[in-house]
DNA sequence: AAAGATATCAACCGCATGCTG
DNA sequence: CCAGCATGCGGTTGATATCTT
């Protein structure tokens, strides 16, 4: 593992000594120097948060805003948890994706002391590996690699049970699950389905489970949507419980993390609010992103022309309670 | 020991949204 | 309404550490 080292920042000082220059107002790039971190640390610690491109400034830092930004959350918030990831964190990180998908900053926002850039790394250089690894295992050993369940059950063994959940439910409820025989040719096989974008596609809802007496859809004029209103996250048949967002800190970051608007942005990627209220007055229909999401079966529920609304995945979460195992 | 492959992670980039004048 | 700016997010890149041959 590489650690950060100061050999890596004098490396780069003496990349970028052309534009250390003062002479030469062009803005530092690359990795940042102690001496860097020292002024943004000292000047944010003195000064707070304000408008980073001033801070940039004011701070005397040859930077971008953006990068002062980025270097602040990323490394020099005092409140970081530094170290490797405690299995349980990692398995929340799991639990987590499976329901927001590549929303890293969403899930960092239930991670205490770690970063969206973090997170995404981890995920990207660990985790996804190795639940492939345990797919492979798996597969080779009994399953039928056609069957999702299968796959799920290769990647995530103690999610396999979420699958019988949702097959019930598939049984018991009207149009908003495609069939799941229909969800893949085995040569289209993506090896990942179930890790990529979660809620972007019908593969989320294999991991929720709904109160008796609430079939999915069934909530809203159009049976084509899913409201998830009172549905909750199962984890190995009982309830499993998302950590609340985090509210122990006080920092405008910490609080530009949790006031993320309520409803469809333009990217068509959805986004929550604290505001479980109006969350729900405002309904939106979601055409997810697709582009490189729709991988796996996913392609084929793209074809199915379905729609999620009125998605409530902040309310949902902050209605439970805290993840048992962490020890914030 | 050296070279190549792989893993890790800091930082950048582009795009989107929100705010303000 | 529009333009410009600040901020936030997720994808990607590239440098370096570590492992393997």
């Amino acid at each position: 593992m590489r650690k950060p080292s100061e050999t890596m920042g004098m490396a780069m000082g003496i990349k970028e000594k052309a534009s250390s220059n003062p002479h030469n107002h062009k803005l530092r790039k690359g990795l940042w120097s102690p001496e860097e971190d020292e002024k943004l640390m000292r000047y944010m610690l003195t000064n707070g948060q304000g408008c980073w491109s001033d801070i940039a400034r004011n701070a005397g830092l040859q930077r971008c805003g953006k990068s002062c930004r980025l270097r602040w959350i990323n490394y020099l918030r005092p409140d970081l948890k530094r170290g490797a990831f405690s299995p349980q964190e990692e398995e929340l990180i799991v639990h987590l994706h499976n329901i927001l998908g590549n929303r890293w900053s969403q899930i960092a926002a239930r991670l205490p002391g770690r970063t969206d850039n973090e997170i995404k790394n981890f995920w990207n250089s660990t985790l996804k590996k190795r639940l492939k690894m345990n797919s492979a295992t798996s597969s080779s050993n009994e399953s039928d690699l056609s069957n999702p369940q299968d796959i799920a059950a290769g990647i995530m063994p103690s999610f396999h049970a979420q699958y019988d959940v949702l097959a019930t439910c598939m049984d018991s409820s009207p149009a908003p699950f495609p069939p799941m025989d229909n969800i893949s040719a085995p040569n289209q096989f993506d090896p990942f389905p179930t890790l990529n974008n979660r809620c972007d596609t019908w593969e989320g809802v294999g991991f929720f489970t709904f109160p008796s007496g609430i079939a999915p859809g069934s909530m809203g004029d159009d049976s084509s949507y899913l409201n998830l209103e009172h549905a909750k996250v199962g984890l190995l048949g009982s309830e499993f419980s998302v950590p609340p967002l985090a509210s122990s800190t006080t920092t405008t970051e910490e609080n530009n993390y949790r006031s993320i608007g309520c409803g469809m942005d333009g990217k068509g990627e959805n986004s929550f609010s604290n505001n479980n209220d109006s969350c729900f007055s405002n309904t939106t229909t979601a055409s997810f992103k697709a582009e490189d999401d729709m991988s796996g079966f996913g392609n084929n529920l793209q074809a199915a022309n379905l729609r999620i609304g009125e998605w409530d995945l902040e309310g949902l979460m902050d209605d439970l309670p805290s993840f048992p195992f962490l020890d914030f």
